[in-house]
DNA sequence: CGTTCGCTTGAACTAATTCAAGATAAGTGG
DNA sequence: CCACTTATCTTGAATTAGTTCAAGCGAACG
């Protein structure tokens, strides 16, 4: 089952069986509960991580004690391997939101991966670079955009990651408290919590504790894509 | 004198002889003139870039048509790895500031290198990584802190990249108007203007047209640091 | 049943933007 | 060399988006 876990992961799709094989049997399976980290900010950075189950946050805390949130992921994602590689330590925090279990492959294991089969190389490389595009993109948005359509595409983009239907829309799966959101969108749990209730009254969401449903999801699409209506 | 230009350059440094010649050789040389395009966002990605000579703007225009500068380079920097080794098209422009001169590398050519020089793959994971990585950690910036703190760390930055020295400080060697360190960091050219002003006042800058000059870089860095004094 | 935690809302405040007007400096052509 | 034009920059005043702080609500949980 675990060649299945790395099947489904963008990294090691479409593989060859001996390579998925080998990467298989070089991983340990590790387990962190709910609130635990799998590696802290500043840390030696010792391990390249395929999330197999539960949920988990990257984030990063800065100078000051702020914290902003980096992404929120879920199975199968991998994480670390631009500080597995190339760094000498985490450049963030990764921490298990539920109860987590994640494939580990340590350094030594992974330059053996790498070197053994080089097209595991040219996937970091198209990995890492796509993540670069994203985050340059959501850069762009931090500069240039208003609160609200950053949350308006913030919560788009966890309804697509993660939501199960509901009676009144799409529900998104993640314990999610208006500290998260405005974490991950770089304001306040008051501007978050005010811009809810707005969007309440306008009957584009319903939302409550750490609970978000998308009743409307073309307004709030039109919202972040500023388009009239 | 190209080989010499690539071993300046991180990618490349301190690479065997013969892998530094086939580079070389699968290089084209193309000139652009100032204010002309290497590339522009959108268009289809062919071309990998080691910048030789003059300086160039990295920005993305917004769908709104407001522009913000990624990165101002000179040389030798490598541009454009991601985009001919991942991607469809380029996600942003290169802009030449002044008379520019870039080796080129075509899809074909770099992905003959990659497979021929493996280490050249692992090095591009390296380059991007580091870059991945600091491009969050401005985005942490964007995203936690104020205008002045921002403005701060980007003169310092260009300072660090490219600077030198006058009667009363060192000026940034790049022609850098109002508009240019409002695009950078995210605000708008009146408020990089004020700020600017106030800075003079205090003794910390010179300022003209186009023109900054670092007159007390201890007091500016206890700005980008919030330290006191 | 009371305490805790997350959420809401109001009111005051502030950083930064927007807009307008004018100053300064750099080319440009006569 | 000078007037003309253009681009960059400065500054003030009005405005606004968002923050901060304080108070209280309501659901979850022991």
């Amino acid at each position: 089952m675990r060649t299945d876990l790395l099947r489904r992961c963008g990294y090691f799709h479409n593989l060859p069986a001996d390579i998925l094989a080998s990467a298989a049997s070089s991983a340990q399976l590790r387990h962190v509960p709910g609130g635990e980290f799998f590696f802290r900010q500043g840390e030696p950075a010792s391990h390249f991580y395929v999330l197999a189950a539960g949920n988990a946050r990257l984030s990063q805390i800065t100078p000051e004690g702020r914290q902003i949130i980096m992404g929120l992921i879920g199975p199968p994602h991998e994480i670390g391997i631009i500080a597995a590689i190339a760094g000498a330590i985490y450049p963030l925090d990764l921490q298990a939101t539920q109860d987590s279990q994640g494939l580990a492959w340590d350094r030594d294991a992974l330059r053996a991966l790498l070197e053994a089969h080089p097209v595991l190389a040219l996937r970091a490389l198209h990995m890492v670079s796509g993540r670069f595009v994203e985050l340059q993109d959501r850069y762009r948005e931090l500069a240039t955009e208003r609160v609200e359509r950053r949350l308006a595409r913030a919560i788009l983009r966890l309804a697509a990651q993660a939501s199960r239907p509901e009676a009144d829309g799409v529900t998104i799966a993640v314990r999610l408290a208006r500290q998260d959101l405005a974490e991950l969108t770089g304001t306040t749990l008051f501007t978050v919590s005010r811009t809810l209730s707005a969007w309440e009254d306008a009957g584009i969401v319903r939302s409550g504790r750490e609970r978000v449903t998308l009743c409307d999801p073309a307004r709030l699409t039109a919202i972040a894509e500023d388009l009239p209506g």
